[in-house]
Parts: C-alpha cells; sequence; structure tokens
DNA sequence: CTCTGATAATACGCTAGTGAACTATATGGT
DNA sequence: ACCATATAGTTCACTAGCGTATTATCAGAG
C-alpha cells in the first residue's frame, strides 16, 4: 500500500500545480521586466546569446526549443529595436548569426539582476533540502516526458 | 549552513525545470489530444464545462485565469465545432452562459481516460512521499508568488 | 560536373494569449 | 426618474508559438 493510486490521484494535483507555478512565474517575470520593455521571449533569446554570441538562428532556435520560425520572429523584433543584429555568414550564406548590440548586453546585465532579486523572494522559507528533492523529482518527471514524447515520434 | 545561497542557485535551476517540465507536459498533452483535434485551451474549457454547465463566459476566464478576450476566441472555436453552445442569460442581457452539447460531453469523456493514462506514466517510478513533499514546495512558491504579484499590484 | 538530398531561413495560416478601447446592459445614489 | 459607474462581451492590434510549404544554398554520389 505504499504504492500510488489510492487517495488523491497526485497525476492531477502535480499537473495543475507545475502549470500554474509555471504560469504565475512567467507573469512575475514579465511584470518585473516591463519597465525594461522587452517581453520573456525575448530575454531568454538575449540571455542565450549573451552566453555564446555569434549562434545561428537553427542553433538559437535548439537551444530555446522552440522552432526555426518563432526564432525569426523574435529576432525580427529584436533586431527592429536594435538589441541584436543578423550577419549572414561568409563561408555558408544559408546561415544567418547573430550579434548582440551595445544595447543588447547593457540589458542583459539590468536583467540577471531583476531576475534574481525576484528568484529570491519567490523560493523564500524554502529550504535547501526540500529544493533538492523537489529539484530531483522534476528532473525525473522531465526524463520521463522526454521517454514518452521520444515514444510517440514513430 | 543549512541556509540557502552557497553552491548551486536554485532560484534558477528550479526556474528551467518548472518551466521545460510543464512545456515538456504540454507538447505531450497535445500529442495525446491531437487525434480527438481539439487544443489543450479548448480541453480546459471543456473540462471545467463539465464540472459546472452553464458558467458566463468571465466566470469561465476566471476559472481557467485567462482573459475574456481570450475565452471568447475559444469559445468561439468551440461552438463552431459543435461542441457547445452560447445562451443568451434571459435575467441579464449582457452575458453568455455556455452550455456543453451532446459531442462535447462525449469528448470530455474520452480526454479524461487519456489524460489519465498519460499521468501514470509521467509519474512513472516516483513514490507517494516524493511527490507528496514536491507537491508542499510548489504549493509553497505559488503562495510566494501570489504574494509578489500583489505586491506589484498597486 | 551534375544531380540529389540535406539544411537555414522565410512565408503563410492557424491557435492562443495580452491590453486598450468600445458597446450594451444593469444597478445604485440622489 | 436620471445619471454615474460597473460589468459582460466584442473588436482591434500585438506577441508568441506551431506545422507545412518554399526558396536558397551547400555537400556528397555518381
Amino acid at each position: 500500500m505504499t504504492k500510488k493510486n489510492q487517495g488523491i490521484d497526485w497525476e492531477l494535483r502535480l499537473g495543475y500545480l507545475i502549470h500554474d507555478v509555471s504560469r504565475l512565474r512567467r507573469s512575475a517575470f514579465d511584470r518585473c521586466m516591463k519597465p525594461l520593455n522587452v517581453t520573456r521571449a525575448q530575454w531568454w533569446v538575449l540571455a542565450y546569446l549573451s552566453r555564446e554570441d555569434g549562434m545561428t538562428q537553427s542553433r538559437l532556435a535548439g537551444e530555446l526549443d522552440i522552432g526555426k520560425v518563432a526564432i525569426g520572429g523574435l529576432i525580427d523584433r529584436l533586431e527592429r529595436a536594435g538589441f541584436l543584429r543578423r550577419e549572414a555568414d561568409p563561408s555558408d550564406r544559408r546561415m544567418n548569426r547573430v550579434f548582440l548590440q551595445a544595447d543588447g548586453k547593457q540589458l542583459v546585465a539590468s536583467m540577471r539582476t531583476i531576475n534574481h532579486g525576484m528568484n529570491e523572494k519567490i523560493l523564500a522559507g524554502l529550504d535547501d533540502d526540500k529544493l533538492e528533492l523537489t529539484a530531483a523529482v522534476l528532473i525525473a518527471i522531465k526524463a520521463n516526458l522526454l521517454v514518452y514524447l521520444q515514444a510517440a515520434e514513430e
């Protein structure tokens, strides 16, 4: 009787919770970043780019796990806003490499501190042990999900 | 040294994880539901409605925590597909009440079983203790987030 | 060298969310 | 009874994601 399936069904509760927390976290994030006039999706692009400048669009899409189309649109908007610029790769003209501009770098710095502050408040009152176990459970779930999605591939 | 802040910063890791799991779970869900030709957002509408038929649009928006515009669009599509119907409230003509149609009820039933099966696979190999603690941590984070968002309100 | 197939990016059309402005209807205070 | 305010829903313009089809370019087989 230590196995699952009687009582509350965690399957559903956890699903709701993860969805909820993720959504609320997004809201909070967006609220923080609003004064900087940049969206969450755009922030991710800039953050990844700051760790490795000059990636191709496809590579970026892969890192962020979104489609080529989505990344194209994001880069469009970020380029229009002057935070980065596209540059055709000289050795393979199919590829665009994406480089942060000065404005973009500055923005990333501001965002990092804001983000850090927010995250601290959000995890207030939770000690490391519990967080560690939670992370482990989430990692396990993620692994299951990847298997599941892989299986449905063929 | 049992307090936080040295070593790995959980703030960031957990953030990524929650985001990831939520996203992957959505993907898995969508893949499951694809044969039924209904999206995740639409499924939520039908599920909530099945618990209390005849809600107003605003009420539904509140339950699902999305905006009036979003719910309007979802209901448009669901109505067009014949899963539900709008009906003006006789006592207050500003309101539309939304009712499941026979097709919609049937769909909800199919979805419940599919969803249940998926969730079981996703939580495979995790015992109740760990899941319980994870749920508790997520609930705490959610509470923090609500406080945080509330605070930023004014 | 050429043709075939893979890859990078884009265009297009869809769902889904946001906020702001608007219309129609209710309701409460005077 | 009337006007101000609040509420329900819609429209519009925007960001963001998906899948499919298209175009340009590259790279390898014959």
